[in-house]
DNA sequence: GAAAAACTGTACCTTGAGTACAGTTCCACT
DNA sequence: AGTGGAACTGTACTCAAGGTACAGTTTTTC
């Protein structure tokens, strides 16, 4: 599973503070490339913005190829790391494990609800619509880490649906990819209108559709 | 309303074959810019996949910057063009507003299926991932066609909504903007997987919504 | 206190994006 | 049957950015 990266350590060490210049470098770079795009994002850009000189950036990245595979891997790693929290907190509440994906949803909405600013937009996206300009590895880390976003929720579904009639023909893979699609839309919906609001409904829809899709076994109807 | 533009001439004529070669210009552009983002994509690339030179390319557009409104503009008349022939062939159908509207969301699955090749991407939402580089009016003009898109359910939502009663609390114009939302996301999952079944799958899992989310006044229930 | 890691600073090369404009061809109109 | 304008071509220039190289400096670690 991803998300667990404790016990390694690539070249790095938790004991001090190592790595803070080349986490700096990746935020900064984050940031900006979620406002420009890749290509529009050029390495004296992110340089200025993250206090260093040429020199010092590529001595941690061998140019902006490795840049962007180090992006996406941190990004899917802290993504996995904030969705595997909010499912802990949700499984603490209910046994029910149509409450618990209901539950992760609740809390995954309120904290976009609670961003100070607007939600800054998904690397993976972006990443999509300049697809061309990035190697084939970095195209099979974001289909991976899609993957495991549509596992999360599969698993989940196909807990919920032993409990529960889901009245839909379409798959359940589908099903748990409408997380990725509502917030991936969402995002686009709340970059272009400025507020965090549309994506919050955009996710509160995808409850709304599971608690309407998901039906007590009793009354279940084909 | 958008989409007429047929009796206004920019400084064109329909009465020859004008404009040849500007359509060349967006349409290539445009297909270039989904899949290297705009940032990523050079007019040396555009000149040369359209078959025309640099000074050709000025002639038609005053650079980058004019290239991109254009594409926008473009971008939006094409989509209500077929938006509304989808809408005004299901009409024909039947003349209860829900239906109408779940036909119009089979048309538009049947449509993406029967694509021969991966869907091309959406503009907007490529640009969106590349707001900054783009100037204030291209974001506002990229704002009003979304609102068109949320208009144009909005509507037929809200005839439904005298016919069925809507088991949602949330605001029917994020019921509208769903639909967006599901074909944006259904597009990067599409993208991401390299085939238009994620797309195709989002989209009736938004008809399968609204199937559930509206249901007839006798057996509604607050 | 020596060695290795983590940088800074500078200088340079190359590509190509974007701009500008002068010149050329094509065609419509009279 | 030639003039004027639209639709280009060709060329040339500028400047930013990516990337390279490397020598020197500071900081950490053993």
């Amino acid at each position: 599973m991803q998300g667990t990266n404790n016990e390694r350590d690539h070249s790095m060490n938790t004991t001090t503070k190592p790595e803070s210049t080349r986490e700096r470098i990746l935020a900064v770079a984050e940031s900006i490339i979620l406002n420009n795009g890749f290509s529009g994002t050029s390495i004296e850009d992110i340089i200025t913005q993250a206090a260093i000189t040429k020199g010092g950036f590529f001595y941690h990245f061998n140019g902006k190829r490795e840049l962007a595979r180090a992006l996406v891997e941190r990004y899917l790693e802290q993504d996995n790391r904030i969705f595997e929290d909010l499912f802990y907190q949700a499984d603490q509440d209910s046994d029910d494990p149509l409450q618990q994906l209901l539950g992760f949803l609740d809390r995954f909405a309120d904290m976009v609800e609670n961003l100070a600013e607007t939600h800054p937009g998904c690397l993976v996206a972006g990443f999509t619509y300049e697809s061309q300009q990035l190697d084939e590895e970095i195209q099979e880390l974001i289909k991976q880490g899609v993957l495991v976003w549509r596992k999360l929720f599969q698993i989940r579904l196909q807990r919920a649906a032993t409990q529960y009639s889901l009245v839909t023909d379409l798959p359940i893979t589908a099903v748990a990819d409408m997380f990725t699609s509502c917030v991936e839309g969402g995002i686009i919906l709340s970059r272009i209108f400025k507020n965090n609001e549309s994506l919050v409904q955009q996710v509160r829809l995808y409850r709304a559709f599971l608690q309407l899709a998901f039906v007590s076994r009793s009354s279940a109807a084909g």
